[in-house]
DNA sequence: TCTGGGGTCCTGCGCCCG
DNA sequence: TCTGCGGGCGCAGGACCC
């Protein structure tokens, strides 16, 4: 679900047709990107809607698009629009409320195919990834687009789904090549011909300029990557910043020395909530902290962490946005703890007014040698060994099967 | 347009310490 | 004992990504 960009006229010539073997010289990198990820897996078991207008979005009041199908792209709805927006876009457009789990189990089974191919998987999240293919072309008898072809037709036979392909000599370039495949199709940039590809494009299509950015460099007289890579390093440092405008320079000249990383370690977990409509009542909002902070807590001790810094984030009806962080001694993966701290930041250092969104976050992690919280483990009831018993007996009978008190009393709130 | 939720990274500032 | 300085760290906010 990258950016897309759309084909310029004259890159017409990197798009590969099928019946076409491409010149791939000097290219190792595939981006692979699921096309419309979400929709795909569920019109899966609903086939009939494949030609209608359909999203991915949640259900209430303020949800947003998580993911639109072509059919409703033509009627100018895509992904992060509010769903309200995109319904008066298109009246007809049908939503299906998103089943994550259903997500997460096809992405393992394609990730499964991209690692019967070559060990070097980066996965950038539920729907792309990088691969490295350099080492795996003897072994497979393959050139690097002949593997993306090969991907492309595994992906739709096993699982269902169509997949674009990006083949180029670095990550930058194979993201922006699959982004320019979409839909349904595979982009190959020769190694030579990496600049003539990359430098018509809008600085937009560089990773890392987003709105703002872009406006700075507009405002620089930089409008296209070939602007970018003839401008002057200083000047641009000083005007997006020393590391923003090394890494946007070196991006525009074609340099991206990035290595495929198959393992990342998690640097935070967090979980945030917006409600349906601003509340005021601090009552509701540590409540809403103590839920935020359960999912949290079972997130990390399902992935074995412990965090330090607790952080809550705090979004008025203006749009205000607030965070308010503290550290902990040592990293904890108990709820009632990480709730304790969420509340007292939100007492001491919050204002009142009417509330948006709450969020908290839990960074500084580590895998939980570094020690536990004394006194939550000595001097206050065994939490942790109360949660870990909630974990099993959610496993067991489901989400709701074991809640705080607090929470049961008031379900909905 | 009226703006979700999960993250990462960078910058600037203040504080503490040697 | 005081002052200046630089590094490390915590914190807040912003931009960006999918």
């Amino acid at each position: 679900m990258g950016r897309n960009t759309d084909l310029p006229a004259g890159h017409t010539r990197f798009r590969v047709a099928p019946w076409h073997t491409p010149d791939d010289t000097g290219c190792g990198m595939l981006h692979v990107d699921m096309d419309a990820f979400f929709v795909a897996c569920e019109l899966r078991t609903r086939p009939e809607l494949v030609d209608r207008p359909v999203v991915v979005a949640g259900g209430g009041p303020r949800s947003v698009v998580a993911a639109a199908n072509y059919p409703a792209r033509k009627f100018g709805v895509h992904s992060a629009m509010p769903f309200s927006t995109a319904k008066r876009l298109c009246p007809q457009l049908i939503n299906i409320t998103p089943t994550f789990g259903l997500y997460g189990e096809v992405s393992q089974g394609v990730m499964a195919i991209f690692r019967e191919l070559t060990p070097l998987v980066e996965p950038l999240s539920l729907d792309e990834a990088f691969l490295d293919v350099r080492g795996a072309l003897r072994r497979l008898n393959l050139t690097p687009a002949g593997i993306g072809a090969e991907i492309r037709g595994r992906v739709a036979a096993e699982h269902g789904i169509v997949c674009s392909v990006g083949v180029a000599k670095v990550k930058f370039i194979a993201k922006l090549a699959s982004g320019m495949a979409k839909p349904d199709g595979m982009v190959v940039v020769p190694a030579e011909q990496t600049l003539e590809f990359l430098h018509p494009l809008p600085v937009s299509a560089l990773w890392g300029v987003g709105k703002r950015t872009a406006e700075h460099l507009h405002k620089l007289g930089l409008d296209t990557i070939a602007d970018v890579a003839r401008s002057r390093l200083p000047s641009l440092r000083r005007s997006v910043g020393v590391a923003a405008g090394e890494h946007l320079w070196a991006l525009a000249n074609g340099h991206d020395d990035r290595e495929v990383v198959p393992e990342t370690a998690e640097k935070s977990i967090g979980a945030e909530r917006t409600f349906d409509v601003d509340h005021h009542d601090r009552g509701i909002l540590e409540l809403e902290l103590l839920r935020l902070s359960e999912r949290v807590a079972a997130s990390l001790r399902g992935k074995g962490l412990r965090g330090r810094t607790v952080s809550i984030k705090v979004r008025f009806t203006d749009f205000k946005t607030i965070t308010r962080a503290r550290t902990m001694a040592s990293g904890t993966d108990v709820a009632r703890e990480i709730h304790t701290t969420a509340v007292e930041l939100l007492t001491e250092h919050v204002p009142t007014g009417a509330v948006r969104l709450i969020g908290v976050r839990v960074d500084g992690l580590g895998d939980g040698a570094d020690g536990e919280q004394l006194s939550f483990e000595t001097s206050e009831p065994r939490w942790r060994d109360a949660e870990v018993a909630a974990d099993v007996a959610r496993s067991k009978f489901g989400a709701a099967a074991v809640r705080p008190a607090s929470l049961i009393s008031r379900p909905e709130e």
